[in-house]
DNA sequence: CATGAATGAGCGTTCATTCAT
DNA sequence: CATGAATGAACGCTCATTCAT
């Protein structure tokens, strides 16, 4: 009675996989919102009927691609604050920002379409089928900022304030991650985790701290740069 | 004769101003895909065929809202190029950069809303309407590539080769405007543009350097920080 | 072997009457054609399979559910024509009349919801699922066409021809029921087989001869009774 | 101004038109239910867009078929009602009566088609697309109600109060005007309404009376009753 | 040239019916 | 034999686009 029969759920779960990886692959081609149930069920060779059977509609359909990373990235970010809190006695303040980086790198390898899926959708108003995907990028943009200010109020780093270095750093990686996914050549991939856990707690410090030994050239030091971005938009449809 | 045409040239811009007026907030609002001609005319309160009269389809309309955004960013990239160039003479390499910031600065404040609309609809495929969305990113993400090639052939950078610190200065700057448009508290917005001009051109350049003389704590140097960022996708089933 | 088929037997009775009694309280509520075969099954707990198993479509069990009735009103109508062919050598009219009001008010008290049913959906276009009911409507007008037949043949009435005082008290007799199941107050139930009976035989009687002398105000006389009824029921669909 | 097109208006109306003769037509031959909106643009030839044009749903349809009846089944009762109270001064009580009985064989004559359907799909739940026609069943109900009230109210009659009265004269002549509708022989047409009259003003008034001397005969005396009947339909437009 | 009605393909969804389990 | 998943034809309704007025 525990697995009665074991075809049935064997074939609601061949079903249901055949309707969210057809589902998936439309999506990142042509955009949640212009993917119709249609195309969904013919890409998974299923009876239109059978997708209602499955899913309520299409933004279910979305939260149910879009549920085990959230997961995931939620336990990710819980684990690391709690790291966190921990290393505030010990001084090892990196260890857990790169344990977190390991654990978002795992979730990438693991999703890597669901992860370009959110990568396309998540900014934008949480409308029809995306809300599910702009509620992960809040979940993502809370929990960035939740360790930030952990990190700030341990006073394990003096850069810029919480919610700053969190958008800074989230922006920066998702945008190389979509580059990543889109084939740049994007430069040395393994050193990058590192490279942006110092651009956060050692960059920033050095901004911090007014340059302690120009001794050496590193006069640059304030040859700040900045590459302001400009502006953008980009509605969904119904 | 001519005064007529004025008339008709007047009527004509008044006209195409409130579709376009009207079809920014609601793309802002519902996302440009959900948005249909019939919710647009009547925001502008035009009639239908009047819509196809200016455009020829929502595609166009978006390309017309994008188009004035899209010459001044580019623009801003060529002449902040051409700067560059000539800077290697004098030394002066922020001085472009800077100008950049604000010349892009500008651009926000001038199209907000249309700033807007890229920042949610920028990423994701390049389908549909969202067509013309996406390629001014990619023109900002080649604009900001060269410039990094620039510099980085004028020796003037050290730091990550160009395309990655484009990358994620382009990255970092747009979810910070996206926060700052979403209402967050986000910190020293004024002093944001030098802070990323020094991440890229700066921090990166400290790291590159061995960290010089580690006599004082300043450990933490060492101390990388990454910010992983996730992304997945798990179907399910409902 | 006979026990066990009279198990089998017994879980099909139960089954059966299960999909009835949930249909029959759907078919009242949203009319037959508005509920669907899953609304029956949800309501009967049963398996959809299991309606088709028992039933060819939702007409037949329609026709299951009339079907009782139909036979016992014919059965009246029987009754009734037969007495009333005696009666002509006894004289009594009225009797028969009497008993077959009688014999269809024990229908309505039998099967109060079907005859609800027949009362929604006997009129109209013998359609779909709503043919059986139409056609026990067309069987309870014939029945009372045929009995005024015979009284008229057999001169017990002298009244409007067969036809139409069948047509009165039958349109009569089925609004009543409908009232006093949608719980009006109608006035003197009990009474009303009686009137009933009289508004056929004495009400046409009268009016069928001339009207002896006018030279008084022509005294109101009130012709005995008919009770018919009739049996009905009919929802409607989506 | 006043008639800006003609061309526009004179389009609407024959649409409207159409679309309202196709669907009563189906109506009348499958049931309101069982008529799909693409039968209706079938029947009509138009396009099933140009459907919505003009009527919100299938419900709006059917209310704006039954509209013009209800307003004229309405006005004659009202007119009825009023004549009633004037006729309390000058004891013709049968006039009103008579007169009502005109005004709704007019009806009936001037939307026959909509009585038809009405007669159809007047019992029943008010669910859906029939809720305009129930409420056309109430609203006959209604103002019959309060006819046979006033009369009573006034000493008119001294019958079966007011429900029971108006219940009997609508059930009977619904009726009597479904089996003319379907061609059947039913008798005398034109006394009918006569009939009816002394139907429930005499009639019951005799029964209610104790029958005075029985020594004679007890010489009926017809009491002239008219149940008038309604029955209504009129397209319009949404 | 503005207007808004007409068009019909297509969308999301439902549902009667079949059939594997 | 009960079950409930699969099927796909419809259904009600929308909408981009065209075109008569």
């Amino acid at each position: 009675m525990a697995a009665p029969s074991g075809k049935r759920a064997e074939n609601r779960r061949v079903r249901t996989e055949a309707l969210q990886r057809a589902a998936l692959g439309l999506f990142l081609q042509y955009g949640v919102e212009a993917v119709t149930i249609d195309q969904i069920v013919d890409g998974a060779r299923t009876a239109k009927g059978s997708f209602y059977r499955y899913f309520r509609d299409k933004t279910d359909l979305v939260a149910s691609l879009v549920e085990p990373l959230k997961r995931d990235v939620s336990s990710s970010f819980a684990r690391c604050a709690e790291r966190l809190r921990e290393a505030s006695r010990e001084g090892n303040v990196a260890k857990p920002y790169e344990g977190l980086a390991q654990d978002l790198i795992r979730c990438v390898l693991q999703y890597p379409d669901v992860v370009r899926l959110y990568l396309h959708e998540s900014r934008g108003p949480k409308n029809g089928a995306r809300a599910p995907i702009v509620e992960l990028a809040e979940a993502v943009l809370d929990g960035a900022t939740e360790l930030s200010n952990i990190a700030h109020e341990l006073g394990l780093v003096r850069g810029l304030v919480g919610r700053l270095s969190a958008i800074v750093v989230v922006g920066a990686s998702e945008l190389i991650i979509t580059r990543l996914f889109a084939g740049d050549d994007v430069g040395p991939v393994l050193e990058m985790p590192g490279e942006l856990v110092s651009l956060v707690l050692d960059g920033v410090r050095a901004r911090a701290t007014p340059a302690p030994a120009p001794d050496k050239p590193r006069p640059a030091r304030a040859a700040k740069k900045v590459a302001k971005k400009p502006a953008k938009k980009a509605p969904r449809r119904r």
